[in-house]
DNA sequence: GGCTGCCAACTGCTATGGCAGTTGTCCATG
DNA sequence: CATGGACAACTGCCATAGCAGTTGGCAGCC
């Protein structure tokens, strides 16, 4: 990581070249902290300490902070402190299932909407996913998986969709990181997955693609731990 | 309204009287003033005006305003100003598709986990409701209505659910109020949709109810003219 | 007349200081 | 030893002031 030799839960200076604001900064930091564990569920926020650590003024976290509620990965009792918000395995799969809603309408708008480069870009990702699949280069395979739907995401056009879908898959690596060790993941089942996707884009049809992604999601979350295992239809018991 | 004897445009200094925060009762009547088409799309808000008008410094200002770009009813560009985000009928009706998505996962997890307290309110919600659509009387309707979905996303239990509806649902108005005069609404169609939701919830089958809920909302943005009507499924042209 | 350059009036952004409410600690009291 | 109360050290919250970048207009020049 690039945080270097800080002390567990400490956040290191910002940088001085960056051109952002100095609160969507801490955003993104604080964010990102939570994101990755580092600042652990219930751990206190002060605004003046995190200030400090980030050498600002208070002034820039509070902002960050009031986003971070919205975003709800924090809670703050008003005079009494700020908290980073508990997240159950429960509350953890709800996330997931709407995330799963969210990106399957996502799909059927850009299934609509999505031009030729971007399908043409979206081809190029699924060849890199086939052979980070091949060599089992889980690196590669999460670069490309992240850009696979960040296209999608992109294509919509929609920020609204953009920024909530972007939030959920903040929980879902907090999922991820979560279960300490080896994430299973299901690598030629989420390839053919991404290629139906992928076809259903270029016929444009969207209640398919929806569906398809849907149930990408749905899936992934199941094998990573996040959902419990669909039950069977019974066909009348 | 309670805006009084205020120029169009203008906002009313904040009561004293209130116990929330300055920066959430600033949040709050930004938002409503948006969604209510008083701050028409592509108004200039500067902070230091807004604060002006409602009596309180800019620095509460600034937090709604970042909060109410993060809800995309807003777009700022930095040194130069703060604007009323467009809403062109293209974008509402996404807006419309994504809430339909998003209601239905609401009440797919409010079939699963909703208390026979909350069932006997939402049965009381739509007997008024029966009686509001016989009086033809839309005040009741609306409430009822609008009651009718709180409660469903409040059994839920998801506080990123409850926001991303609310905010989501605010556009939804912003719809009806840009539509000068009659709203149509097709009421005893709504009212069966309504009980056949209901009837999902209490049999406790997620997916029925799910189903339902989306294809209501959906059947209502499209006699709302937010969304066009669907295409009929051609069997092989 | 049309163009350039400057200046004033904006804008968002941040730092500082201080207020009021909460919490925890330590001492005096029963 | 246990209990209650005051004080100090927090907390979030807000107002003020000032910085730096942007814009609009007006004078001066070509």
């Amino acid at each position: 990581m690039a945080a270097g030799r800080t002390a567990p839960g400490r956040l290191a200076p910002l940088a001085e070249e960056d051109t952002l604001s100095l609160g969507e900064r801490a955003y993104r930091r604080l964010r990102e902290s939570i994101v990755q564990g580092r600042l652990p569920a219930g751990r206190k926020i002060s605004e003046r300490s995190i200030a400090g650590e980030l050498g600002i003024s208070a002034q820039p976290v509070r902002e960050a902070l009031r986003r971070l509620e919205q975003d709800g990965m924090v809670v703050t009792l008003p005079r009494r402190g700020t908290v980073v918000a508990e997240m159950g395995p429960a509350q953890l799969g709800e996330l997931g299932r709407i995330r799963a809603a969210l990106e399957g309408v996502a799909c059927a708008l850009a299934a609509e909407r999505m031009d030729a480069e971007s399908l043409a870009a979206i081809a190029a990702v699924l060849k890199r996913m086939k052979s980070g699949t091949d060599a089992a280069d889980h690196d590669t395979i999460d670069e490309a998986n992240e850009e696979f739907h960040a296209l999608i995401h992109r294509a919509t056009g929609n920020l609204f969709l953009i920024r909530s879908l972007a939030s959920l898959r903040a929980y879902d690596n907090l999922g991820r990181h979560r279960a300490v060790g080896s994430t299973p993941r299901d690598l030629p089942k989420a390839l053919v997955e991404h290629r139906g996707i992928v076809a259903a884009l270029k016929k444009r049809d969207p209640a398919l693609a929806e569906a398809r992604m849907r149930h990408h999601i749905l899936r992934s979350l199941v094998t990573n731990g996040v959902l419990p295992a669909p039950e069977r239809k019974p066909r009348r018991p």
